[in-house]
DNA sequence: GTTAGCACTCACTGAGGGAGAGTGCTAATA
DNA sequence: TATTAGCACTCTCCCTCAGTGAGTGCTAAC
């Protein structure tokens, strides 16, 4: 493809990202200084056309980028847009201002992103249930109720109400507490070992029935897939003209809706840090009419979550991936600072 | 008003609640066999539109019932609908397969209720912050880097890494937890008072800083107004032919997503158990073409959240009444067995 | 008090006819 | 050979307008 054809569908895609209008060709000339004339161009057009990267929703009507020319854009054309003074020092205010327990955070984040670009956010924390012991304890909250906390590295907590008999008392509750930590702690969550259950059976024989419930709680907490999930920004997308039609919100909203559509929309093959999925590359058929930007968030050298932007294919990339660019590095920064405290 | 008139009233509500359109005099005679002629009903209409009950869109068209003819119709005519026996058993199977944790819960209800009423659904959780204080602890989990846990009654857990001097050990951070739970075990979190407070320091000279943090996140968590809030079947608004109209939804979705506006929503003046406000009764200007039915739940005999469903002024009451009556109860329940365990 | 009959109103629908934007093709031009 | 001007053609969008049908209010009869 020779550079005139590249800056034609750049300026293409440019404009119908801007317009969701097709494009002809004397806006091109106009608008983007091609220094040629309409005529030129609409023979370029007609090559472009014939090569995939163009479509024409019908005869006399400007063209429109394929999902093809969106991928070559994206790949070779786009210039990545860097974020304004403004939005940069607004990030970092809204971070400062409250950083309080990852379910503010995540939310915080999901607000900005759908803010910043005007499309539908998806953050996902991924399971907590995994974790090095660092402390169990049994507190008495009341006669025959007691609560359950376990610390987990990297600074995790897990707690639950118990019914207890009612004959058991603070010294009870501690003296097993103290067990548990002597045995338990330093063990991963995944991997207590039947030797250690045995062991603890033996040194609390009076408690049998206390002990299995605290195991299972510990190893449940394991199972259970615990991801927080933040939506946002879903009226942007009526916002959308691709969307004008209801039904077509309707089905894609009450999938967005469901949790388990987020997780299998985002845990898919992201592999590398960022992804960007247009139409048709997006496994999920009902959502093959959209975009999705997308990337994965480090906290102490682990990926632990994703954010994603979800909009139509139309979808403003160079200012999408910047803003998640940006915001990724500033959630891994504020996440590592929350657990670690550094 | 006499009986023949409440019952064309109650007619006109049903059916235009089932079908969303203006209801006819001969609808009426034949639907709903009044055994009078539509001529006859036409009167009524008439007279009923007099008293401010009906309204007409236009002069050729069918009566709509009014703000007033609805309110009419929820404190005099309507029959409360029971739940069929699968809903119940949905409701109860749901609840029994996974209570875990206050949010799923919230979710689970949200869920639910959106899913029942085919509406938009609006779960409120009471601050967590205040309580009793049951238990404080201090644990070391990296050189440098503790938690504090501080449990309260009923059944909460706060929680937060706080960065520590690294010469700290877990004797020191032991010692500090003693002291703190000889002194301040049983008070209120709104009640540190200032001899306390001396006291603390007093003993505790050597780590002043930490447990000026430890104080300060007390207290933090007292001001902090940590609800919990969700919101479900957003798409069942776009269901609604009153909503046919894009930015009247977007309005009202972009309002419902900031989560101030949903307590705002829900704060209000629902001293009862249950409330329906109708149109105009809603305070918040831009939600006078909806209508509101929420309750309270409670805990421990403490009103500790709300349930609503927001919808439109022609919603479906009986119904709606029904379900959150029915949930609200089971909330109930479910709540108060997570926190006491009994 | 109730009902049949009738003229009237008004939203909704679909057809017809510009207007306008944009194309592809052809022939002229550098 | 690449570019450009000119022109006929296509197709959507929007406006207008008449026909249809549901429903009303009024009047007169039962």
């Amino acid at each position: 493809m020779d550079e005139r054809k590249q800056k034609i569908l750049s300026a293409i895609v440019q404009d119908y990202i801007a317009t969701a209008e097709p494009v002809g060709s004397r806006t091109i000339a106009r608008k983007y200084q091609m220094g040629v004339s309409p005529a030129t161009i609409r023979n370029e057009m007609a090559d472009l056309e014939e090569q995939g990267y163009l479509e024409q929703p019908h005869t006399s009507a400007g063209r429109i980028p394929s999902q093809k020319g969106y991928r070559y854009y994206v790949d070779h054309l786009m210039q990545p847009a860097a974020l304004s003074n403004e939005e940069k020092h607004m990030i970092r205010a809204s971070y400062q201002a409250k950083v309080d327990g990852i379910t503010q955070v995540i939310k915080l984040t999901g607000n900005i992103l759908s803010q910043l670009t005007a499309y539908t956010s998806l953050v996902v924390s991924a399971p907590e249930g995994a974790g090095e012991i660092r402390y169990v304890q049994l507190v008495r909250l009341a006669p025959g109720k007691a609560m359950l906390l376990v610390v987990l590295e990297p600074g995790k907590v897990r707690h639950r109400t118990l019914a207890i008999p009612e004959n058991i008392g603070d010294e009870d509750l501690k003296t097993i507490s103290e067990v548990f930590n002597a045995k338990i702690k330093g063990c991963h969550t995944t991997d207590i070992k039947k030797t250690l259950m045995r062991e603890l059976y033996a040194e609390l024989i009076k408690h049998k029935s206390l002990v299995n419930m605290v195991l299972d709680l510990l190893q449940e907490s394991e199972k259970k897939k615990e991801e927080r999930i933040y939506l946002g920004g879903l009226v942007n997308m009526l916002s959308q003209p691709e969307f004008s039609n209801v039904e077509r919100v309707k089905t894609l909203m009450s999938l967005l809706e469901q949790e388990n559509f987020c997780y299998e929309l985002l845990g898919g093959d992201c592999g590398g840090k960022l992804s960007v999925r247009i139409g048709e590359e997006i496994k999920q058929e009902d959502v093959r009419d959209c975009s999705i930007v997308s990337s994965r968030y480090v906290v102490d050298g682990q990926p632990s979550g994703s954010l994603a932007v979800l909009g139509p294919t139309r979808m403003d990339y160079a200012k999408v991936v910047a803003v998640i660019e940006y915001l990724t590095e500033n959630l891994s920064t504020v996440l590592n600072k929350l657990y670690r405290s550094k």
